[in-house]
DNA sequence: CTTACTTACTTGTCTAAACAACTTTTTTCT
DNA sequence: AGAAAAAAGTTGTTTAGACAAGTAAGTAAG
């Protein structure tokens, strides 16, 4: 049984970690005009080396049709990726990368990997390894799949 | 479907379980027209039993000073604080509970408690003191004072 | 076939975070 | 005392998340 102060030290902990973590890849990321959000997104369409539909894109992200829709439309006036209708479902939006997308993969996931050891180096890796077993513990109680 | 890389990445999980942990207690506090950001006010103030001043709030939240001057505008408008200028200092504005949001204290704690406890009884005493400790460590080390 | 349902996506509204720029008031420095 | 700096709040703009409601296209069922 976990004493109550505990309770309310963790969940505020996790967010609070959270913030902060989120705020220095603002910083990392504000050169290139792109946010952690966006970088998230970004970052799927590098791993994946093809075009996705938006649907596929909320799936992977986290996120709801709203935001992605409306991040969609943004990496596109910033000239990262290019929507295209699929062939055979009208309704689908397929999403690529631009020539400037795929350019600066390398260069931006160097930054933000930089950003994450930074931070990271200073646990050792059975701490590491212990935390990340937390987090996905609690990932699967909050019914994230 | 989500990329191994970022599902692996520490930063990635915590940023995730942040947003799914903030995403239940949405839901535990729109009964009372509240949001966690609202409640976070809230707590400091029904924590230290006395007014205020906005850049207290700032201080203790972790938040700007434009996120709570429009936060505490919503709470005023919904009658859970009101807003008292200081005699001594014109420049500084004092935040006080209301009756209703003194009266709310308790019940609402309560179900936030909850929400709190549902996720980490299910996280022995040895994973949650290390995982605490590590969330600390990090926020050492993300400059958080 | 056409009505109903489902899927993919968009739009609108509210709240919040980040950042810049501003006003007003107080403090500091010479 | 007067100018400069600092402190406390406010306002504006952009991005994002949550939720409700909408459109358009495809699927299923009578």
């Amino acid at each position: 049984m976990i004493p109550k102060f505990l309770n309310d030290a963790l969940g505020f902990n996790i967010h609070r970690v959270g913030v902060l973590f989120r705020r220095e890849l603002i910083r990392t990321l504000a050169e290139y005009n792109m946010t952690p959000e966006q970088w998230q997104v970004m970052a799927t369409l590098w791993a994946i080396h093809r075009p996705l539909s938006q649907n596929d894109i909320v799936k992977s992200t986290m996120k709801d049709k709203p935001t992605v829709s409306r991040m969609i439309q943004r990496l596109e006036k910033n000239g990262w990726i290019e929507k295209a209708p699929d062939r055979l479902d009208a309704r689908i939006t397929m999403i690529q990368l631009t020539g400037k997308g795929s350019s600066y993969k390398n260069e931006i996931n160097k930054k933000v990997q930089s950003h994450f050891a930074k931070i990271f180096r200073h646990l050792d890796e059975d701490e590491s390894i212990q935390f990340e077993t937390t987090l996905k513990k609690l990932r699967y109680l909050l019914g994230d799949d």
